[in-house]
Order: structure tokens, then sequence, then C-alpha cells
DNA sequence: GTCAGTGCAAAGGTTTTGCAATTTA
DNA sequence: TAAATTGCAAAACCTTTGCACTGAC
């Protein structure tokens, strides 16, 4: 789904809900799906403030939590406090992510294997899943992480 | 590893690193390695304060965060802004966690298999696995939440 | 013109910290 | 006795909210 696309969706949804765009929601968004994954609302705003210096924290806030109504963020919560958010996957695809405990780098994966016991684990204790996460600490290859 | 045998392990730590045991550190860690699963801090406060009313908050965070640090507690942040702390598994060995969104029920569980692919997927990734976390997010069987 | 969105600042909730007093080794 | 721990309250964080004002439909 490009850029356009997603903004597209997020008018719709506006429209449909009896909402009403606005300047600050449209460079929100457009700031967002064009940022670098697991941003933190403070990353954000900094980057939004670039486009225009006068948008609230809090409309920031408050734009993510939309985006995250309509589909187009979610949100996550690593071990730092703070919430941050990730464009959805477009074709409900989810991703898990591999983070070094060393240098902070965060890498995203799929595995379909894993996906599918997991079904299957949660099948066998009456559970049907809806949702995932799945984190791996660890160190990665760098040269400094892993000597 | 009984109650008993992770107490010492705590007073071995102590002892180690030069720092001195307390009343307080003693009935927050044995409440704590007596409690439920998942305990909160404020749940943990309440139940050190039926047996000492005085414990401070404080205290208790402190306490929490040196159990973490010698490995008999591990912290967890679900999706409610709560820091929560489990009971170390004696053996290192992993489980997760199955959380019914309805009536917010947590199951345990431990796959083999995924722990293997877990490894694996990383090891491609040049990451070197030392811990993890996996979240199934689902319904669960009770009546009131299949229906 | 109406009603939703914004910005600001204040309030909320959780966790941390500075410090004097206390307790431990 | 020296040094770590405690309790308290204040501070530090992140996030939410009330309200008057602005802007979209």
């Amino acid at each position: 789904m490009s850029e356009n696309q997603k903004l597209q969706t997020l008018r719709t949804f506006i429209a449909k809900e009896g909402l009403k765009n606005s300047r600050q929601r449209e460079i929100i968004a457009q700031v967002f799906f064009d940022s670098t994954e697991h941003i933190k609302i403070e990353e954000l705003l900094q980057k939004v403030r670039e486009v225009d210096s006068k948008v609230s924290q809090a409309t920031v806030y408050r734009t993510m939590k939309l985006l995250a109504d309509c589909n187009l963020a979610e949100s996550r919560q690593f071990q730092d406090g703070q919430t941050r958010y990730e464009v959805s996957d477009e074709d409900g695809q989810h991703h898990d992510h591999l983070i070094c405990t060393k240098c902070g780098k965060i890498v995203e994966f799929v595995d379909e294997r894993i996906e599918v016991l997991q079904e299957e684990v949660a099948a066998s204790y009456g559970f049907k899943v809806s949702d995932h996460k799945m984190e791996l600490y660890g160190v990665c290859d760098s040269p400094e992480c892993s000597k």
C-alpha cells in the first residue's frame, strides 16, 4: 500500500466516523508513514515540527491513537517505557523483532513456521489467537557487539 | 529451587556485592517468591504491608530491581503501562504467555519446537539469542469469552 | 454556524531520586 | 562506626485531559 493509499484510507476513516480532517493530521500521518520503524512520539513530534513548528505533542498523541484505530499504525512497548509506533503491515502479516541488547539495533523478521506453531499451541490451550508479539533479545553480529 | 534456596541466593548476592540485608528485603522477597505470577508493584506492596505496614513503595521498587539483578525476578510489560514481575524459572527455561483479551486470563506455556526455531531464525540474522518474550493475544475458551 | 480539532498547561499515573534518619555489618 | 537502606516527599517521566480558541465541513 502506497503512502497515498494510506492517506486515503485515513481520510475515508475520518469521513466515515463523522470526524474532521486537519492540516496537523495530514502532516503527522505523512511524516509517520515516511518514518523509520518503531518511532517514538518524541521523535515523531520533532520531525513533524520541521514541517510545522507549532504542532503540539498532544495532537501527535491523539493522532497516533487515531491511526491505530484505523489500523494504519500499531503501538509497541519495548522496555524503555516509551510507546513506539510502527506502520502497519498492509496485508495483515505480522512481523516480529530481534533486538540487540548491546547496540539497540532492531531487525524485523517473519517466520511462517513459528506462526503456525503459535496457532497450534494456542489451540491446545483453547485459545484463538488474534494477535501476538515476539521479541528475541540477544547480541547482533556487528564487530563491537559480538566480540 | 525452593523458596529458601531463593532467599539464600539473594543473601549470597547481597554479601558478594558488599550490600547489606534488611528486614524489608527479606519480607519483600519472601512475599514475592510466594506470590502469583505477574504481580504488580502495587499488589506486592499491599501484600508486603500485611506483614509490615510501614514498608514504603520506594523500597519495593528498589528491592524488585535488586531481585532482577540477581536473576530471581523478571520484569514484564504487558499493555497496561504497569511493570509486572514474575519469579524466574529456576532452570533458565523460558515460558511464554497466552493472554485472553476478553477476561485478561494469562496462561503460561513452553513449546520447545518454537524455542528451537527462534534460535534458528536469530542465527540466520547473525544474532545470538539470550532472552525472548512471546505473547499470544486471543480469546480463551471460557463460555463468556468464546461466545 | 456547528461541532470537532488544536494548543496549552495542568493533571494523572508510574517510577525514580535526594536526603535526613535508621539500621546493618 | 562507617556505609548501606529506608521512608518520605518531591521530582521525573510519559501520557491524558479540560478548556478556550480555531478551523473544517
